[in-house]
DNA sequence: GCCCTGCCTTGATGCAGATCAAATGGGAAC
DNA sequence: GTTCCCATTTGATCTGCATCAAGGCAGGGC
């Protein structure tokens, strides 16, 4: 036994999702490991708005993402719903050892998902130590990434919870696309709608606030979706956060 | 290799944590390997109030709680403040590969901690793949805990979100002390400014809102702190949950 | 007994954000 | 081009909870 060379999973060479932002299921594995995995590996793709599994549905797989974006989200008998967590390239879901969805996971954008039937995963996780070290490395960070969002929705303001996901958003698209400097520039991923889910808000209060930070001067708004960061310590301001408080996702 | 008898590690034997709900670090380890978290293992006590460690101070151990009530806590430069978590008896704190707290951890009742120095721990875990399974299974669990507060959060009114959190102290009264029937009683473990941190309101919306439910029927009060709940049914049903869709923790 | 201190309750008022409603604008189909 | 469809914005009003402000009450020290 012992530590072997680190390796990097043949799916995710194949998805690309390693290298994106360091969380998927990156172990170090023997051949015969990285066999398994690559034999049982298999690929969903759906359209935007498309359902990949509800609340209480059977789940009989895990999956990684490998591009476009998911959400997850709970609904109250009423319709009251609330998003509780973002799936970006690399996420991982499903939960080894729990045999139904206990979220609706939906397609925000087109999505491609790179799934492991659960059985077979379940026990390559019992003999593959790294795996399950990095599975807690993950969700230790989703455990931070929910944790952080509690303090947003239980105390901060309509305009800070605004600033906030503009912060987060913006700060992802600069880890992805680093720049030397200027202003940051991204598309919103997220409708009104759904940025309100995500934020506890309306949709009405989303686009008020929306308005009165681009008003500010904080931001610049080309068309509805498409942002331009004019001051990210400004936002980071509004935000509240501690400085440079970074949001671990 | 391959799987071993089952052993209960001794610090839990001593703490009495793994049968209290499952929820230790409770692995498979052959007796080097009980021996090894034997020799590491250290309790600290703190009296209610003290602060057991401020987010961003250094970290250098881990710990389950072996008796009392500690509250992990986020605030914001404005001395805005919400708990992220609670953590009961057999409830683990800490992170492997982290140096520095990310919340505050705060002992609200009397606390004892069975500590471990993390970097000792750490290699352990290398060594010992069922610890860090065992720590996945509680760090989702967790991390549904979560999730399911977000909701809470964003989406309750102030009655939902009292009603919601004396049923989950309620269940957990009654998972520890089970009765054959008739109401459940209890002693809340928090003051009402706790309380709403918890759940994102002021203290005087918790104490209007339980004063309600008890006009309301749903509660009696006996004192300020010591509950009982006429019919469980129907603080669920206030409390907005899909019918019995237990908190997981 | 006294007072003091912490915790809790209750009341009055104000406001942030929800709700209800209508108008605007941009993209796709034709 | 025109029309339709939706996402979004904007306006008017309402309301749940926060805020500000007084007490009440139980326990501990003296």
């Amino acid at each position: 036994m012992g530590l072997r060379e680190p390796v990097i999973l043949p799916h995710l060479q194949d998805c690309g999702s390693c290298t994106i932002r360091h969380r998927a299921v990156c172990a170090r594995c023997d051949s015969d490991e990285l066999a398994r995995l690559e034999q049982m590996k298999y690929y969903r793709s759906f359209e935007a708005g498309q359902t990949v599994i509800w609340s209480g549905d059977r789940m009989d797989f895990v999956a990684s993402v490998v591009s476009g974006i998911a959400t997850l989200s709970q609904t109250m008998e009423d319709g009251r719903r609330q998003m509780v967590g973002l799936l970006l390239p690399s996420d991982f879901v499903g939960r080894p050892g729990r045999s139904t969805a206990a979220y609706d996971v939906t397609a925000t954008t087109d999505l491609l998902m790179c799934c492991f039937r659960k059985k077979p995963f379940e026990e390559l996780i019992l003999s593959t130590p790294h795996i399950s070290q990095r599975l807690l490395e993950m969700t230790l960070d989703e455990l931070d990434a929910a944790r952080e969002w509690m303090l947003l929705l239980g105390r901060k303001t309509a305009r800070e919870k605004i600033a906030s996901l503009l912060a987060i958003i913006a700060r992802r698209d600069v880890s992805l696309n680093p720049r030397k400097s200027g202003p940051i520039v991204f598309d919103l991923p997220l409708t009104r709608e759904e940025m309100a889910d995500y934020l506890g808000l309306t949709l009405e209060t989303v686009s008020r606030q929306v308005s009165a930070l681009k008003r500010d001067g904080v931001i610049s708004l080309e068309g509805k979706r498409h942002v331009t960061v004019n001051d990210f310590d400004r936002l980071l301001e509004v935000a509240g956060d501690d400085s440079d408080g970074g949001y671990p996702v």
